[in-house]
DNA sequence: GCCGTTTTCGGCCCGACTGTTTTCAGTCG
């Protein structure tokens, strides 16, 4: 395997990234700002590796990267910095922007910490606040010690732990890496085999007969950057990114035993104590009368005794299509053509393509005239896959939604969102969701509950109510497969589905990239033993426009 | 800094909530 010279798209985009956010602290125009974040997004979703499309010079051919941002990588491509970074860096300490990671922190906050304070990293900051030294400030207030308190302590928290979008490409890649140097069988095992939301570390299994001639060639491999700890059945590496691994070396004739037990969770292990030597996890199973039980379903429970339900639940090959996505109409970073052309890629027979609709001003959503327009560049697009023309539209702080039932139901999918105003009280937040679930013209509600994987939690909503609604109107309650959202969770999605409701599974993408998340909102719809008919975008085009239809949208214009 | 069936210069990123004040600055989706 031939590996690219030079550093990877995702270390130029990470500079980019940060150069523009030390420029905003040093008081920089904010669009100038937005251009750096912008470039680097783009860099980021290259399918090239940045050093080639360099060399055929067609950097400027990158969206959002002009003669600057070209000068720059060239710069960077050459040295591995450029200077306007260094004179930057030299100006104002990196670890401001640690700072500026807080919630709640901006860049006035930070720069008058710094200026006033003296203040440039966590720790001090963290002392500034506990000593009473930040209320006293001129500015600042109890509030801001509340919030710099809360903002260190969730950082704590987080620490150590990848979100799974993270660590299941890390962790194939780690295991890719380790099959192509060693001879015998490797396989990822751990939480990330499992698809938990968040995973602490790395776990592999390694074969072998050799255990110290392995551990020296794993020493050895130049994805590895350190050994940490060498203990009885296996050790502990550190990688070159700095992320840690944990490595079992199993001998082959316990190999199943070992990737079941590396696998875990403890409570399904238990189920299974004590364990049979066995060289691969079906004999494992089938010592105890049972089949194979995928990864993502070991949660130490329902699976013992739902076995037989596990052939007719989801798969990949059944999804047939998807109904959120995004386009550059708003914030998306591909062409309407480009994100059908990607699901055409993907096999998928049709796309809906919702936008966001004008009350999410920062996401450029779209009003009644550019909806319009857009509709028309749906239509002369269409071909590779079947497009929908649909909007995620806004549902505003007063439950009101931002297009009138007429456009609506001309359109044929509609998504409906709750982006603000997420923390208000229950009843308030029930009153806006009912109010959605029951207007005819909706047909999806796009990440039920709001949150973001450890950096927002959920809406306080009055689930039982919500699916007992969802159940009786019909509207399909969205498995967001974002990583940093998988919303509605799995056991939200089980209550969903006893209580009747009918799910879909959608990428949210922004990117032709974005649909290969589709894995992680399957994952969740297992872990809510969800079946193919549960989930409308598994139906057939056929079906899909017969229910859509029926919901009062989908006429056509 | 980027970009152009509004434009090669002048737009681009709006509106509400929160906290700290006392009329508004800062943050965020």
């Amino acid at each position: 395997m031939e590996r690219a010279a030079g550093p990877s798209n995702a270390d130029a985009a990470n500079l980019l990234e940060r150069y523009g956010a030390l420029l905003e602290l040093s008081g920089e125009s904010p669009f100038r700002v937005r251009a750096y974040h912008r470039a680097a997004e783009s860099v980021r979703h290259l399918d090239a590796p940045l050093a080639d499309v360099a060399r055929s010079g067609a950097l400027r051919e990158i969206p959002g990267v002009g003669e600057g941002i070209a000068a720059i990588l060239q710069e960077y491509l050459q040295r591995g910095t450029f200077s306007g970074y260094d004179d930057l860096t030299a100006r104002f300490p990196h670890s401001l922007l640690d700072i500026l990671a807080l919630p709640g922190v901006g860049v006035k906050t930070v720069m008058k910490l710094y200026n006033e304070l003296g203040i440039a990293t966590l720790p001090e900051l963290e002392a500034a606040a506990v000593s009473g030294a930040l209320r006293a400030t001129k500015g600042f207030g109890a509030k801001l010690e509340a919030t710099v308190l809360s903002g260190l302590e969730t950082l704590a928290g987080r620490s150590g732990r990848m979100p799974i979008g993270e660590a299941l490409p890390l962790g194939r890649s780690l295991a890719a890496a380790l099959r192509q140097a060693l001879p015998g069988r490797v396989a990822l095992a751990g939480s990330a085999r499992r698809f938990t939301e968040t995973v602490g570390d790395i776990d592999i299994v390694v074969e072998t007969t050799d255990p110290d001639a392995t551990v020296a060639r794993i020493a050895a491999m130049p994805i590895v950057g350190a050994v940490v700890d060498r203990f009885e059945s296996g050790l502990r590496v550190r990688l070159q990114s700095g992320i840690e691994a944990d490595i079992f070396l199993t001998p082959p004739q316990r190999f199943g035993a070992t990737l079941v037990r590396a696998t875990g969770p403890a409570a399904h292990v238990q189920r299974l104590a004590p364990l049979p030597e066995a060289a691969d996890e079906a004999a494992v199973y089938a010592a105890r009368g049972l089949p194979w039980i995928p990864p993502e379903l070991r949660l130490g429970g329902e699976e013992f005794d739902r076995y037989p339900e596990i052939p007719s639940l989801v798969v990949m090959d059944d999804i047939r299509g998807e109904l959120h996505c995004h386009s550059t109409w708003s914030d998306g970073a591909a062409s309407i053509a480009d994100m059908a052309a990607a699901a055409a890629l993907r096999g998928y027979a049709f796309l809906g393509i919702t936008d966001h609709s004008h009350g999410l001003g920062i996401a450029s959503g779209l009003d009644v005239a550019r909806l319009r327009a857009q509709r028309a560049e749906i239509a002369a697009v269409s071909g590779p896959v079947d497009l929908l023309a649909g909007s995620e539209v806004e549902v505003r702080r007063d439950g009101s939604l931002d297009f009138d039932d007429a456009t609506l139901a001309a359109l044929d999918v509609v998504v409906a969102s709750l982006h603000v105003g997420l923390r208000q009280p229950r009843e308030q937040l029930m009153d806006r969701l009912l109010g959605v679930l029951r207007n005819p013209n909706v047909d999806i509600i796009a990440h039920p509950s709001g949150r973001l994987i450890e950096r927002r939690p959920p809406g306080d909503f009055d689930w039982p109510t919500a699916f007992a609604v969802a159940a009786e109107t019909g509207t399909a309650l969205e498995i967001n497969a974002d990583p940093m959202r998988l919303d509605l969770k799995h056991d939200l999605a089980a209550a969903a589905l006893r209580a009747g409701c009918t799910l879909t599974i959608n990428c949210d993408a922004h990117h032709p990239d974005g649909f290969t998340n589709m894995e992680y909102g399957i994952a969740v719809a297992r872990q809510a033993w969800a079946r193919p008919e549960h989930i409308i975008n598994t139906w057939s085009p056929e079906r899909l426009h017969a229910w859509l239809t029926e919901r009062g949208s989908g006429a056509g214009p």
